[in-house]
DNA sequence: ACGGAGATCTTCT
DNA sequence: GAAGATCTCCGTT
């Protein structure tokens, strides 16, 4: 789909983030993942986006608060950042109230500030490749530990979400979840719970295996 | 284009 | 001690 960039922006709040996080995955799609480096924009549309909730046995939060996932009982509208693999880092939004641990996973976006400094932290890569996953993303943002529980709803931090054009029904795409552990059961397994923009090109290259059905 | 394996280390069992 | 909300490289088609 073609996406107008020309939209005036303004900054997510907290009530945005404070829904279920099905319902905010859903609207976070088309959304400006911002990130403020050297005094320099540097932005990407959000094109896919996964979400995790309280009781889901795919969620950090499932056995009970530790010290890593901590953040995704707090406040609405921080972020979770977070080490997988020993050494990726992912991005979620924390969402739902406070003390219902919930976060949406930042997937893909869609490169649209700062290329050059996107093109620098992804060198050698071709721009097909630059964002198209989420630690990709994380990487070509510069996005790690420091960027753990910071405010998403302020630029203080260097990091936040901004509002676009509403994306209709007809350009979203829902399927499971990727890279859930093979012990994870049903319904958790297969529940429809991410949800990318049809055919962009910049969804994470590890989904593409996987179904693709219109909401 | 696709598939398999290694990388690398924190977190939790 | 094992398992990751993954990426990259290197093989083969």
């Amino acid at each position: 789909m073609s996406i107008d960039t020309t939209t005036t922006m303004a900054i997510l709040k907290r009530d945005f983030y404070n829904r279920n996080a099905c319902q905010v995955a859903r609207d976070l799609l088309g959304a400006h993942l911002v990130r403020f480096i050297n005094d320099q924009r540097v932005s990407g549309i959000i094109v896919e986006t996964e979400a995790y909730r309280d009781g889901d046995a795919a969620s950090h939060a499932y056995r009970g608060r530790t010290s890593r996932n901590t953040p995704m009982w707090q406040t609405p509208g921080i972020s979770y950042v977070y080490l997988t693999y020993g050494m990726h880092w992912l991005l979620n939004a924390v969402v739902e109230p406070e003390n219902a641990p919930a976060a949406v996973l930042i997937r893909a976006i869609q490169p649209l500030d700062g290329l050059d400094i996107i093109a620098e932290n992804r060198y050698g890569r071709p721009p097909r490749e630059w964002t198209n996953g989420p630690a990709r993303t994380t990487m070509a943002l510069n996005i790690n530990a420091a960027q753990n529980q910071v405010d998403l709803t302020s630029q203080s931090d260097g990091l936040w979400i901004e509002s676009a054009d509403p994306i209709p029904d007809s350009d979203v795409c829902t399927g499971p979840r990727i890279g859930l552990g093979k012990n994870v059961p049903e319904p958790w397994r297969s529940i429809p719970w991410r949800w990318w923009l049809k055919d962009n090109p910049h969804v994470s290259h590890i989904s593409k295996k996987s179904n693709v059905e219109p909401i």
